[in-house]
DNA sequence: TATGGTCAGTAAATCGTTACACCAGATTGG
DNA sequence: CCAATCTGGTGTAACGATTTACTGACCATA
């Protein structure tokens, strides 16, 4: 049983291979159920599967959703890669995973990539503040959704973006430290442009002034210029970041960092300084991965929603499939929850 | 420039469209560079791109490699993902990558699916004893690759596995300890019917004995078998089972566990207990996942060579390419390295 | 001038599926 | 009773590339 076309099912059922494709194609109205069923029952007998090829050339789609990400290598990323691929399965998608490493000319490479391979619908995870570089093949007919990317004025029309409110997050994870008492913060973070950056630093800087605080300085690792650093290495940043900042006098009781990896590095990185997280130093991270309640101690942070945001991503997919016409865009910011744990407390008295 | 496909290339250089594909194909010895230059220029001019689906459906081939991982939820199977995908790019082939979560079905599930779309070969990281579920893909041509489980007896003939030597690992970590002085040891492990663990638990054993100690329990922990756990469930394992075995009387001082989240978990259950890792108890733990250096204590664990097995692999694919008649298997065994960091230390004297 | 051999490139037949247009026979309506 | 409608399908032309077999044109040899 080398291979098995619909011509041979026909056969078997003594139907025309058009009526086998119909019955395929949900168009069974005008069918008798006894046609239906020796139909079905060749295609059983035979173990017939539609080539999937030869089905994308002539209808020009496929049931394929790209999802682009940072780098699996975050287990951030890998953990919502899970969520994606548990929603597209439930409505009989599948998950075509790459990584950019948030390397813009990868990135497009990997689009060009997934719309060869026909993938219409993609998902993509990137801080890039502008879309340009995808603007030629959005014309073309894809469909972008955004991922933990805020919509920005000038992104092309129609394209969707689910993203947590970071200003809310920012705010939630400062005013956090500042109500335990801290008056000397820093907002820790790698110098990607990145629009959740700067969406989170307003939140912090928000809270941190209507605590009737100065703004902390932020630091700004400019190193990451040089080499771009990708997520696996956002911890390399937290610990390089936090050797320099506490080297200073008058050190920061508090910390906010950008995503949790670079909050492990920040503790990391306070431990090589002999201090301690949690009663010397508080740190608050972003995103809530699994290793957050499994460090020591474990990491206060701010929770994305990642299963949810992962069901609205696909939904929004099956609803437009295969339609031409082009919608709008919308732009969903669901709200982050502040998850405390040991990683925070009140500043030492000294 | 909705579509531009291969004939429009042929018009605007004035040749026929074989002769574009026969260029596209490599198959460029007799044409004059004239012809050749032409062309190339209308390829780039028209930004013609070759559709996939009328290609595959022609030749039968793809350049995509399936990738099958228990969960990228754990960073391990994030991090190989992303070497394996380095890999193949430089090749010139793409990854697709999928979630097994330790389910034979889902795993079945994927390799058809993957099949049904023209994939020919599929990096397995699986760690059940059979590929029976598999057999019959694999008569039909299905190139199968396995990663982190060893070749097994009645695997089907063609199938090749790159593995590290888990009785060699087993048996560095076990040693290391009762080089330490440690004297009462246990093994921790979900009670995945996985083949890893039954060689690392070997090699624990052997080095056991060989420092002359008796064989200490492993710790099943059966409550697996009712609700299997998936990889990020790991450090629960753990946990739960560091809170099992230190209710017993005279605990060991040394534990090594199956994988570094496992072990990440068991770290996590002695915190909640009081303990302290890297003095009261030595903790070792697999693989070597980024957050093994960044936790606190940093963890001792054995090192897979992710890297070294990712090119191993694509290496494999990329050579047997298209071929249809089929060689006989082979089973590459690497050896792993054992990585000393602060969750080890001589037993406390008490 | 036959004969044959390169050279450079082309025509046409696929690959497996879909979808539009069509059709024969039965039923209905006025 | 004739035309219109419905029922349950079928025939066929794509979709865009690859590949085998072939064709003129040109050259060299005997």
């Amino acid at each position: 049983m080398e291979k098995v076309t619909i011509q041979q099912v026909a056969r078997a059922a003594g139907v025309s291979a058009s009526t086998v494709s119909n019955l395929l194609n949900g168009r069974s109205g005008r069918m008798l159920p006894a046609t239906r069923d020796r139909i079905t029952e060749a295609i059983a007998q035979l173990g017939y599967r539609p080539n999937r090829a030869a089905r994308e050339l002539r209808t020009g789609r496929t049931r394929t959703v790209g999802l682009i990400v940072p780098s699996v290598g975050n287990p951030f990323w890998g953990a919502f890669a899970r969520e994606l691929e548990h929603a597209a399965l439930a409505e009989g998608y599948n998950v075509l995973l790459c990584n950019s490493e948030r390397d813009p000319e990868r990135e497009s490479h990997y689009v060009e990539e997934l719309w060869d391979d026909g993938v219409r619908d993609i998902v993509l995870c990137t801080s890039l503040p502008s879309l340009n570089h995808l603007a030629h093949i959005i014309d073309q007919g894809l469909r972008l959704v955004t991922f933990d990317r805020p919509a920005q004025a000038d992104d092309p029309s129609t394209v969707v973006s689910i993203s947590i409110n970071n200003v809310v997050g920012g705010h939630l994870a400062a005013s956090h430290l500042t109500g335990l008492g801290h008056r000397r913060l820093t907002f820790v973070s790698g110098s990607l442009r990145s629009v959740n950056r700067t969406g989170r630093y307003q939140g912090f800087c928000s809270a941190v002034e209507s605590a009737g605080l100065a703004v902390a300085d932020m630091t700004l690792w400019t190193g990451a210029d040089e080499s771009p650093f990708g997520d696996v290495e956002a911890a390399d940043v937290g610990r390089r970041a936090v050797h320099e900042i506490f080297a200073a006098a008058d050190p920061p009781t508090g910390v906010v960092a950008i995503n949790d990896m670079t909050a492990l590095g920040v503790c990391r990185g306070l431990r090589d300084l002999g201090l301690q997280v949690g009663r010397d130093v508080s740190v608050v991270g972003f995103d809530d991965i699994i290793l957050a309640d499994l460090y020591d101690p474990p990491l206060t942070t701010v929770r994305q929603p990642i299963s949810q945001m992962a069901q609205l991503a696909i939904a929004e997919i099956v609803s437009h499939h295969g339609l031409a016409h082009r919608e709008p865009g919308r732009s969903v910011l669901l709200r982050p929850e502040l998850i405390v744990r040991g990683s925070t407390a009140a500043p030492p008295v000294n």
